[in-house]
DNA sequence: TTGTACGCGTTATCAC
DNA sequence: GTGATAACGCGTACAA
């Protein structure tokens, strides 16, 4: 076995020329089968595999696309990726992985590492600091779709595919409003991120339409982690009206939140409820399941997917400018279901 | 703005030929100052970008590493991925993700579509079903660089970056062992993946190390779900002589029995200690948090990236046969440690 | 049905 | 220091 086998090898092998075996190769209908049979065969005992770059010079297209994501190795942008690839492969896509770790200065690096490698297309969530936006233009200048998932900026032009957060934030305090609870905190994330502020206006909404109060002192921006969960408890209790429910952006958060809880004897979810955002594969596994938010990342991996398809076989070539929005769903959990609210609710 | 702007058209715009805009862009020292620093100022201008798969087409080199794992959106295969991402990326290279979904046919499929778009290398973690070795060999025939990670197989040239297994299993027994543990049960998976039947292995040698009989009446060979830990729980608590210990090769599988544990009432880790294995995320989330062995996923990543940079850069291009294996580490946690041994401990 | 010639965007090897 | 040209591997319009 040699090194590297194209259609010329084959081509001298079988005193033919090169355009004949390429004919054979794709199923070219002027072409006399023996010839083709022929030229499978030896193609295959010569382990000949086509050289997809050369393809795509010619061709234009690498069947590449870029997917841009802060980190890899969360469960929830893992998911969507999933989702990306399992969407993407049948297609004859191949699937290349970035990671901004958060910067804008990699996410526009990497914008132009993805550039230059020709990929056919761009999904992307933004990075918590971007703010330029050249580097899209600069995307969407080589006429390449770009999709935004989850994280999203508004240009046009440019589809995207989010869940409805003002919806999640609704629901979930739509949920314990429902069990009863009558002072809901809320413990959003930073603002300049869509997501969060969304989800706090569906709290704040919900709120309203059930005839309570929105009082700002309630509502925390804090840090995706477990102990900003925890000193936000310390802080909300340290008000004269104490919670009696807390709603959370983020799982972590409400891990945290829930810990410092029950070391304080507080009783979960008979005295105080916790409904969190983001279905973390861990709500379901601890001893007091958390309810949350789920956002259907592997579906919205595969919907991201779906749009820059249509996109590329677009008839015509129509940039059509898609802007799907998921339906988030609550999952209710021991955190916030009270017992005597389970029957009311049969 | 354009869409695709070559060499050809900067040099156009210049009245000069595309060699000499080549040689500025690349730093050629065979160039005057001046035209150098034109050429610069236009590309920029014009909005130039290299198109990296006419240099792969010429150079031979594709600047991308294939990657296949069997799923990407656990917690265990997204960190390695992530480690390899980001060895491989200051180094030039992108990533390209494949999933198996542990089945043969996929890993075959998977395997021919990464040498079609001309590879540097391939990164990959077996699937459970993997007997075949037809394919790698295939990738061997191409002299591109085959690595394997956490699930390997013992092919002469291929380099492997693996965890010690054995000592996986033998430091997480001898700890059950220092707590003073005299029954120890073992939950396993199929022992046709190595990772497995090694952790067993260091399992078994423990116990003999330190005085203990190993009795096939204590090893379970179990799916890797909560559900298989419960009803492992179950078997085990019907025999004549019950286990005071389990160690699990699944963290899943630990979590499951500790929930069965519970239920019947079992003291942990006063009655009953439990160790697991992976050291997933949720382990130290939970209320009595799970002991566990540490795996290093990230660190992995970056090693297989590292034994892959190895090799292409090689000096003479002596393909060096490496069989990396990391040290696990036992991340003592509540479910195995005892109040009564900490201080002994001390 | 098959062969010829060309171009995709680059870089490298010659000349000049 | 710069220009012309070949080559990487492939598909295809055109000619035969």
């Amino acid at each position: 076995m040699s090194e590297k086998i194209t259609i010329y090898d084959i081509a001298k092998k079988l005193n033919i020329t090169a355009a004949t075996v390429s004919r054979a190769l794709n199923n070219n209908p002027r072409i006399s089968d023996t010839t083709r049979k022929l030229v499978m065969e030896t193609a295959a005992s010569m382990g000949y595999t086509q050289n997809k770059l050369a393809l795509a010079l010619k061709s234009g297209k690498s069947n590449l696309v870029g997917v841009i994501v802060p980190y890899i190795d969360t469960s929830f942008f893992a998911s969507i990726i999933r989702g990306i690839e399992e969407a993407l492969h049948p297609e004859g896509y191949n699937v290349i992985i970035c990671q901004t770790h958060e910067t804008e200065a990699k996410e526009i690096e990497t914008v132009n590492t993805l550039l230059n490698a020709q990929v056919d297309g761009i999904l992307m969530s933004l990075s918590k600091t971007s703010k330029e936006t050249t580097h899209f233009e600069h995307i969407l200048n080589k006429k390449i779709p770009l999709v935004f998932f989850d994280r999203r900026k508004n240009i046009k032009g440019v589809s995207s595919v989010t869940i409805d957060d003002f919806e999640g934030g609704y629901v979930a305090t739509k949920h314990l409003i429902e069990q009863g609870c009558k002072t809901i905190a809320h413990l959003s994330g930073d603002w300049s991120l869509e997501i969060y502020k969304n989800r706090s206006e569906g709290y704040k909404q919900a709120l309203l339409d059930h005839g309570l109060k929105y009082d700002e002192k309630y509502l925390l921006h804090v840090k995706s982690d477990t102990e900003a969960g925890k000193s936000a408890v310390d802080t909300l209790m340290k008000l004269d009206k104490k919670p009696d429910a807390i709603f959370s952006s983020s799982d972590f958060v409400a891990l945290g939140a829930i810990q410092r809880l029950q070391e304080l004897g507080i009783k979960l979810p008979d005295d105080f409820c916790v409904v969190g955002f983001s279905n973390e594969p861990f709500t379901q596994l601890m001893e007091l399941s958390i309810s949350s938010v789920d956002q259907a990342p592997h579906e919205m991996g595969r919907m991201a997917a779906k749009v820059f398809l249509d996109q590329v076989s677009g008839v015509g070539k129509v940039k059509i400018e898609q802007k799907v929005e998921l339906t988030p769903h609550l999952i209710s959990r021991k955190s916030s279901v009270k017992p005597v609210a389970k029957k009311k609710a049969k």
